[in-house]
DNA sequence: AATCTATTACGATAAAAATCGTAGATAGAT
DNA sequence: ATCTATCTACGATTTTTATCGTAATAGATT
């Protein structure tokens, strides 16, 4: 569960990374299909994105024919993690409750969300 | 409470604001001071990165003698809201919830955090 | 086999953010 | 009145990230 700062994704990587850990294995083409739903984006940028990241080791690939399939090689919940820590230093000077509570408060929660969320107090509670 | 992702601070002006939000109005001396303690950084820079956060909005400023002295001019509630909504997206698929849990289970809470949090809960559920 | 097309490779450029050096001004000390 | 230390102003450069265009190639199509 690395800090390194230069071992964490950008955006524009953290994009990428979503919908490979959403949806497993794909193509440039298909991400990019994605990412243009959202976005213009040419296709060589999203390309060379992915090059890059797959040198930087977040992705790893393989060939298909003519194409490359690219998965992601970094676990969604480390870089989460990573990047959260860095996030609560960076926005809430290092209070993940402050952050929790914020989010919560600020965000549609179901019931399901908030049984979800007594279960875990109830677990942080005996913890200690 | 703007989204615009042009209107939010870079890290090293977050740096700044989180200063000036706990410390009140300083000088540039003081920040540099401050964040000298935790990197190599030359006073000019500071003093750059002011003086950009000051055009762009971020600051106000008053003379005093020859120096001047920085207020945040964006409010910290604010500003966290808008970092975290887009911190939620780019990291987090959207999940508020995901986010909250994982703060949570990740670091240590106090049993006095561990109340907050039933509280807030309770008025989640009570909001229904 | 020749042509077409999807795809990669890769360098170049652009845009954004961070860093720093030099110059000039001003308050206060001598 | 002059010198000195402290500050600001601001341009230039560097670093990082994002974007894109061109060329080469492998496989499919005719």
């Amino acid at each position: 569960m690395s800090k390194d700062k230069n071992t964490q994704p950008t955006a524009s990587e953290l994009a990428v990374l979503q919908l490979l850990w959403e949806r497993g294995p794909l193509a440039v083409k298909e991400i990019h299909g994605e990412l243009s739903k959202e976005r213009d984006v040419v296709y060589t940028t999203v390309l060379k994105t992915m090059q890059v990241m797959f040198e930087r080791g977040f992705l790893s690939r393989e060939s298909q024919g003519r194409k490359h399939i690219y998965t992601a090689a970094i676990a969604q919940e480390d870089t989460q993690n990573s990047l959260l820590d860095t996030f609560i230093d960076k926005a809430f000077g290092g209070s993940a409750k402050e952050l929790a509570m914020r989010a919560l408060g600020n965000y549609k929660t179901s019931q399901s969300d908030i049984d979800d969320l007594k279960a875990l107090i109830n677990k942080l509670e005996n913890k200690q």
